[in-house]
DNA sequence: AAACTCAGCAACCGCACAGTC
DNA sequence: TGACTGTGCGGTTGCTGAGTT
């Protein structure tokens, strides 16, 4: 049947909107509020649509919008959140005064995604990734160096942690029917309260400079057991191989956990400032096709 | 200095759902 | 009860500015 556009699209502006149109918009909501977006904009004399109005006002004009950065606690509020809500971006707005769903969707696309990627986290999931029967190679010798080595390391290492603090698990009290989030169980262990309490100024981006220019190997990445099923949250992340390897570890091995050092700590403390990614290039372009659309 | 790349962000689009008649 | 409408939501696109080559 189709359904009636929200509005007459002959003559509608669409793109940027002008400091005019904005304060045309803001002005009519002061006197008028907003009962009905439909017709909010030719009652205003604004040459858009409704629903572009609205859009407008929700994510930038309203007054009690929070512009800037977002704090670090906020930034974990909305890993949390997603771990536990998904992509319900308007549920996780909805926990976070002065925030728009756009924004906060803009954030974990951009920023945190990655970040948990990193850690070695499904950003879908929030559980590790390829965490069991899996392997890592890479395409040369001197990653052993580098960071994607330490994240992997870092990243077995606290989950082995975990996994064997199991006190510690339950003591965070998840809920029965929600999966735990290892981003948290992580950024919640000791691991995680020395990176909690690192000071993000200026005085600590020196350690970026170092681990970014080490970075510049690919890392294939496989797994040991061919993925079985179709689902997004387990097939689509399944590894694959490839050629080419200079090295290979197997993880499967748990005694291998103990032999590591405090490599998850040193990986938190060295993790860029500014969301710098550039070290991961190569996994994450081998990664990409894999995730869940 | 110009070209290129990329991250961040604003905005659009289409779908889903709830409310109304 | 079903059609219609308005609104909200999530995915995606495209622009812009900063950084890099």
């Amino acid at each position: 049947m189709g359904r009636a556009p929200c509005c007459d699209r002959r003559n509608l502006k669409k793109g940027p909107w002008t400091p005019d149109e904005d304060e045309i918009l803001i002005n009519f909501i002061a006197k008028n509020g907003h009962g009905n977006w439909r017709y909010l904009p030719k009652l205003a004399g604004l040459r858009r649509c409704g629903k572009s109005c609205r859009l407008r006002w929700a994510n930038y004009l309203r007054p009690d919008i929070k512009r800037g950065p977002f704090t670090p606690d906020e930034e974990q509020l909305v890993i949390q959140l997603h771990g536990m809500l998904g992509n319900r971006w308007a549920a996780i707005a909805a926990q976070l005064p002065g925030r728009t769903d756009n924004e906060i969707k803009n954030l974990w696309n951009s920023c945190l995604k990655k970040r948990l990627l990193c850690m070695g986290i499904g950003p879908s999931t929030h559980k590790p990734l390829f965490f069991q029967g899996t392997k890592i190679r890479a395409s040369s010798a001197s990653v052993t160096t580098g960071h994607v080595a330490q994240c992997e390391s870092a990243r077995l290492e606290a989950g082995a942690r975990l996994s064997k603090d199991s006190s510690f698990v339950s003591s965070l009290q998840i809920p029965q029917r929600m999966e735990p989030d290892y981003f948290l169980l992580m950024w919640n262990s000791e691991v995680g309260e020395s990176f909690r309490k690192l000071p993000r100024g200026a005085g600590n981006e020196t350690v970026t400079d170092s681990t970014i220019s080490q970075a510049s190997s690919s890392v294939k990445i496989e797994s040991n057991s061919p993925a079985t099923g179709t689902g997004p949250a387990t097939s689509a992340w399944a590894p694959r191989w490839s050629d080419g390897p200079k090295f290979e570890t197997d993880y499967s091995s748990s005694s291998e956990f103990e032999s590591s050092s405090d490599t998850a700590l040193q990986m938190l403390l060295e993790f860029p400032i500014n969301n710098d990614m550039s070290f991961l290039e190569g996994t994450i372009m081998d990664i990409a096709p894999l995730l869940p659309s």
